[in-house]
DNA sequence: CCAACATATTAGTATATTATAATATATTGG
DNA sequence: CCAATATATTATAATATACTAATATGTTGG
């Protein structure tokens, strides 16, 4: 069950992992993904949650959107943000598991 | 089993997490450690694994030995480098089941 | 010892990231 | 409509990272 990759494959995976990783490689978008693993959540209350400016959690969230980590949606007033790829939840619950 | 936080603990947590990922966030970076983690390797074994110049191969081995997810020993011409930190075998072992 | 090889360090430039402040846009209750 | 609230965007300065070329150090066989 051991899935060996040749080098231009590993290289890809390497690089695409990688990715992930860096989005996810920054105390507060950590710690607003991690809030966001355990269901969906406003703005607002990730500003409580992750005591962060606003201005800076919107760059955040902004930035795990456009590479593809989480989702909003809008309803009202308030905007919706969620984890969109299963497999960023997949690791951050692994990273639970190992790290806390 | 379900393992929560407070608030200061989290901020703890996902800032020495955080480091983790960020020493992994790099195509390279993570490539070598994948390759470290299959078992101990010289520099010039993994200058053939990652083809990857000399100098940024021994500086992310530097950097990744000064974060201490590497260590390494030098016995005669060659230097040694393994995998230090058992979490990160962990989360290396994790992240292939998920995106290999 | 010295030539060749293995590895490490340094310096310099280009690029990316972070944090902050200021400003803009969207929605709603009254 | 307008004041208040929620969210997004922009500009900018400080810092960190990535990459390359050049040079330095350590080790060994001959």
């Amino acid at each position: 069950m051991k899935s060996k990759l040749n080098s231009d494959m590993m290289n890809e995976k390497c690089k695409e992992v990688a990715e992930v990783l860096k989005s996810l490689a920054h105390p507060q978008r950590l710690m607003i993904t991690c809030h966001l693993a355990e269901g969906e959540k406003t703005v607002s209350e990730l500003q409580e949650l992750c005591d962060i400016s606003q201005s800076q959690l919107s760059q955040f969230l902004g930035r795990l959107s456009r590479e593809g980590l989480i989702t909003s949606r809008r309803e009202g007033q308030f905007s919706y943000y969620k984890i969109k790829n299963p497999d960023v939840l997949k690791l951050l619950s692994s990273m639970q598991k190992i790290f806390c």
